[in-house]
DNA sequence: CACCTGTTATATTATAACTATAACAGACAT
DNA sequence: ATGTCTGTTATAGTTATAATATAACAGGTG
């Protein structure tokens, strides 16, 4: 598997499975529909608790990146994602504020700042599939 | 004082506390050199613990956008910050990247995502001075 | 029937966030 | 000098979250 986990980090373990498997399907490197690994196989995989992969895949879940059947096991959602609403963009605008507002007080541009996101979008462009 | 705080919020006091100062300084509604209010005041005024606002302060510190003395108390750090240096670059692109991988599952493109951020700059444009 | 899914329950440990008190040390005003 | 204001340090306790450890359950599949 793909997914390598820091366990140094101070970032909580389900966190960044979150979001390696978000990261995932951004990149197309999980299509819709594709299996993902059972919550024992992915925990024995990189040394966890099943729980903790559990709480990914459930938040994962009701964010609606993937389908849990209960016995078929855990798939990519085969519909793709549902399109940024409006409640989506006020979230997304709050975890932006205090970003931007701490690059202001280090005379970070508008314009290097978008620049920047430019760069990153660019990394999730899925001309070549693999490579993190 | 200007700050306020959601005590209901899943985001911790100290780290709230952090993010209105920083938003503060981005607007010029706090000005180098400007007196901030004591740790047991602040405390007392938002009805929290003064090690909270202790936390807050010291985290404040050590990035750079505060000056504390001994008996003087806390200043905006007089010398305004110091601009953006690689190591902050790198800290600013990690932060963004789960946040851009979430909007790019929902379709949000890389020229909204920028528009997005552009206004949100505005929002922090001080030509007026007053008002949240 | 054995085996693989996710699910649920219970208990335990570790850490972070927050509070509560108390006391200390230096500066400053009356 | 005394009281009062700073931030600082120490200690203790509470609450919540993160993570682990086991165990058992329920429904498909080989």
């Amino acid at each position: 598997m793909f997914i390598k986990i820091d366990l140094e980090a101070d970032i909580p373990i389900y966190e960044q499975l979150k979001q390696e498997i978000i990261a995932g399907i951004a990149k197309q490197a999980l299509l819709p529909g594709e299996k993902l690994p059972s919550v024992r196989g992915l925990a024995a995989d990189i040394g966890v608790n099943l729980h903790t992969v559990n709480k990914a895949y459930h938040q994962l879940r009701d964010e609606g990146y993937i389908l849990i059947h209960r016995q078929r096991g855990v798939v990519i959602h085969p519909d793709g994602m549902a399109q940024a609403d409006e409640a989506y963009m006020e979230k997304l605008k709050e975890s932006l504020h205090p970003i931007i507002a701490a690059s202001i007080c280090r005379d970070v541009s508008s314009e290097e700042f978008q620049q920047l996101c430019a760069s990153i979008y660019e990394t999730y462009n899925p001309r070549k599939d693999d490579e993190q």
